[in-house]
DNA sequence: GTGAAAGCGCTAACAG
DNA sequence: CTGTTAGCGCTTTCAC
């Protein structure tokens, strides 16, 4: 039944620039004279065939342009040597590069995962495969990729959650930067997340205590995020540590996290008709930048005027004039410490016991906070 | 004989971290009491199911834990929505990020082809697969990537050109950065690649006529490498035009072109038995900067007692100091390129003439040749 | 060492 | 709108 891809007839190279169908190992069965057994075993195993067998085989699927079916070989031996990211499309339309020289200013946080994933990925021997999830189903994303890998990571919030926990009872799943919510579901992915909390309560300390700031405003998201709300749970501590009146809820939240809802937040919050902050304490550090933008329209002075500080530590908040003060998130490690995860549970450990990472932060400071001109000191948290 | 299916036993989702099979569209049919077609058809077309019938096949997919095999998906329909990168392992050992904050500086060449080509295929609805080879076979590396996706780009000298020839009947393949050679074999190629020779050419260019120097030396590969070659012919006839007396072999050829082999570079090139140039043009960015840190170490300033350049305008070019006069390469964009070429493939174009684009670069000169201190100029050439 | 045969999980006509 | 029936190209026992 095989018989008429025995019978194909082979076009020669010139022929079509491509050809209507690709060699399979039938073909160079056939041409080498030899059973697809030892075609597959040529290339799994090339020991186990004889040496003048293994060239007759090569030399043939040389000559038929014999690539083997990475899809029929996952199929047939329920691994693929691929692991997966899905993450959210962080795009910002206002970060990305116009000129030249600024294409490396707008590396994104889930850049430096994807470098970090990819890095670690190599040295054990695996591939990337990496998706960001557009406008269109998020269902697919998600099957997309987990059907096609031997295990992932996914940004919080970038899959369903519910998916995430039906996908994690089949294979490895780590899941990076969303707390672990509830703990009630989930409870087979691995985590890994970064101290949001300490993190922005040090930076807003700093405010408080070394530049003796009072007034500040913190803008958080609409959009339900639990990096988002512990940052802000950070901020109020150190708020009530140093005495400061403040409500539950951040001063403001804006939609997307953009520079747009940055420079929008600046005219919310520096309105005519309210008491002007000292300090603007943003959520992310596109947003900040953002804010530096309106500031400088409005003529009001970084930091003189008023403090601005950011979150993530992405290249942008160092080329920004002010430099921008801010906390680091370490997502090049974050990626390979996700890809460590992953191979741990594909090698044999698939049983153990969930685990949960907290990676320390730093937080650096730049201008924007009022330290020193071009002086930058960096502390890690915890 | 599926009947091994139907009769599965279901394990409750708490049974073991990860089920020994995972459920098939046999068991969701099973489960809802329709066809596997059917089931395939929620899947693929959800708008052919009739909606009643879809939800309960629905609802059976989600209790069994069901996810599509992307290799099934892909075998039985010849298509994978994935398209791929191969591309050397550029990592240098000593632009590793060491301190968080340089994590963004070690960003390379290979780092920015992958953000521009993600970005381009998330539009067209693909993902995207990446893989650098290792010092293991490269064999593995091409089929690994080609037998998976529907189309792939391939750093030059990635992948034995014989290889891509082969693959190149049977997929889009575009070649990115290495100049195609031969024009004989490889005619099925796309390409992409950059003004190499007229960057370097404009840059040397500057340096004799603007700078007034007349002793240079270029530092090439020891590799063979058409980029390189390129680059060193637009020196020499930048040179020639100059007037200036040079031989046809550049000064010196390094392994790597790592920041090592730059400083290297500078024990070579600065002998105290020879006369010392006025200009070291690199071959790249990478040894560039090796060889500010040596030059610094000598106690010789930059560019008061030697001017230096380097290509490729890394983000670590603008952050050094004295910052890098360079040649910038879009790397964003040749990404985004190669991704457009192979969805034009993909979709139609099969047996269309093969295309080569010839990118333009920007000569970016900053501290390090003498350009007033901190101006930054650009020009765009061609 | 090599071959035969049975799937892996899904899509794709083609009937009904 | 739904079911039947063939494979897609490879790995994998189990014999020989």
């Amino acid at each position: 039944m095989r018989l008429q891809s025995y019978a194909r007839a082979y076009p020669s190279p010139r022929e079509s620039l491509f050809v209507s169908s690709a060699p399979t190992v039938y073909d160079v069965a056939a041409r080498s004279g030899v059973s697809i057994a030892t075609v597959s075993r040529v290339y799994r195993n090339p020991d186990s065939v004889r040496a003048e067998t293994r060239e007759r085989v090569l030399t043939a699927a040389r000559a038929l342009g014999y690539v083997p079916s990475g899809n029929a070989r996952g199929l047939a031996s329920r691994s693929t040597g691929i692991l997966g990211l899905c993450f959210p499309d962080y795009s910002d339309p206002d970060t990305e590069a116009t000129e030249a020289e600024d294409e490396d200013a707008a590396m994104l946080y889930s850049d430096q995962i994807i470098r970090g994933m990819e890095r670690a990925a190599r040295r054990h021997g695996y591939a990337l495969l990496i998706a960001a999830s557009l406008k269109g189903g998020p269902e697919s994303l998600v099957a997309k990729v987990a059907g096609r890998v031997d295990g992932f990571a996914a940004l919080a919030r970038t899959v369903p959650t519910e998916d995430l926990e039906v996908i994690s009872r089949r294979q490895p799943v780590v899941m990076l930067a969303g707390p672990r919510e509830g703990t009630d579901h989930l409870d087979h992915l691995d985590h890994i997340e970064v101290a949001n909390f300490d993190g922005q309560k040090e930076l807003t300390r700093h405010l408080i205590e070394d530049h003796g700031l009072r007034r500040l405003a913190y803008i958080g998201s609409a959009e339900e995020s639990p990096d988002v709300e512990a940052r802000f749970r950070g901020y109020l501590e150190a708020c009530r540590d140093g005495r400061l009146n403040v409500g539950p809820e951040p001063d403001l939240r804006v939609r997307m996290m953009r520079q747009a809802d940055g420079a929008r937040a600046v005219d919310a919050l520096c309105a005519p008709d309210r008491e002007r902050p000292e300090a603007l304490v943003f959520a992310n550090d596109q947003m900040a930048v953002g804010a530096l933008h309106a500031l400088e329209k409005r003529g009001l002075r970084v930091p003189e005027d008023m403090a601005v500080t950011g979150f993530d530590g992405i290249p942008l908040s160092r080329l920004v004039r002010p430099a921008l003060t801010t906390v680091h998130q370490p997502m090049l490690r974050m990626g390979e410490e996700a890809v460590e995860l992953l191979v741990k549970r594909l090698s044999g450990a698939r049983d153990t016991e969930p685990v949960s990472l907290m990676l320390p932060v730093t937080v650096v400071r730049r201008d924007s906070c009022g330290c020193g001109k071009g002086e930058v000191a960096h502390t890690d948290i915890p």
